[in-house]
DNA sequence: AGGAATGCGCAATAATATTTCAATCCCAAG
DNA sequence: CTTGGGATTGAAATATTATTGCGCATTCCT
């Protein structure tokens, strides 16, 4: 099991810095009960190990004028590993596919994607989405709401694992 | 259409801190090319406005031991919306949920999931979520690997908008 | 024009980040 | 035991940043 090299300490900095990605280093040193300068070192050795891949701004897409988001269900006519990483990278070129996840079974790629209004989305599927090589089907679903969209992970759940293989 | 009370100042900080969500204020002010004092007003105004939900660090889940992404699509046998309500709750009290959405079209909702192992999801699936309340269905897919995953939004698309509404 | 409102930047102050360094803890070898 | 090396800590000092207060410029609306 991976994350072995992390002590509840490193543990407990992801979980606070996931919560509050701008929390000062004064106030999370505070929080996990250490002195400021091994709480900053810890961070940047976190920050190093990749276990922290950056800091992002959670901004709302509606108030910004993307009204439209949409999860679109990708199937190949080929699953050729070129054909699969052509897929992909055309996926990482176009700015309205903000997720690209290859799947297992009868769907090969799930999009989701993010467009001002619906007209923009639909020329973007009918124009570049369907248009790509070796695209053979696909299903669009429109986000009608959202319940949950919590970034990050459960780190009670990984806690409670770790405190049992203990 | 929204975000019409954003000047490009405000969309380029915007902009910035989805890219780095722990740049500091003199620096965002500097690239944005106003002094610090008016641009951190912007910031908290943006923030008040709820333009800027939040701020969170990015952890790979794998490096922490989440080895298992799943994307599960749901179907209920009733549509009552006191029945998707209360799935939704569900979905919330649930933290191997991570996402949940509803969308139009036969699946019901999306969920994104994440697990240490496919035996903590196999368990979680078939005593939680298929026991749930009015689940008909539910498809599930692993995720093989993923593509592209850019938190946030597109910018330079709500720019070019812009400038062709202008 | 005139006056209010908005928003800027400078300067001063408060808070925070970061470096330095000596003390402590832990563990393994003698 | 005890001793030495490596790692990690926290106090103090310094550098950097955040935040406040205020006067000035610009705009916008009479």
């Amino acid at each position: 099991m991976a994350g072995h090299k992390l002590d509840p300490i490193d543990r407990q900095i992801l979980a606070e810095l996931q919560a509050d990605g701008r929390m000062t280093n004064v106030e999370l040193a505070s929080r996990v009960g250490i002195s400021a300068p091994p709480c900053l070192r810890r961070v940047r050795a976190l920050e190093e190990a990749g276990y922290i891949r950056g800091y992002h701004a959670d901004i709302d897409a509606r108030e910004l004028g993307f009204e439209v988001q949409v999860f679109a269900m990708v199937r190949l006519n080929s699953q050729a590993e070129a054909d699969l990483s052509a897929f992909e990278a055309r996926c990482r070129a176009w700015p309205l596919v903000r997720e690209c996840h290859m799947l297992n079974g009868e769907i090969d790629f799930i999009l989701k994607c993010v467009a001002p209004d619906l007209s923009t989305f639909q020329t973007f599927l009918t124009e570049e989405l369907l248009k790509a090589d070796h695209v053979a089907n696909v299903k669009t679903s429109l986000v009608i709401r959202c319940a949950k969209d919590e970034p990050g992970l459960p780190f009670d759940v990984l806690e409670a694992r770790l405190a049992r293989n203990a």
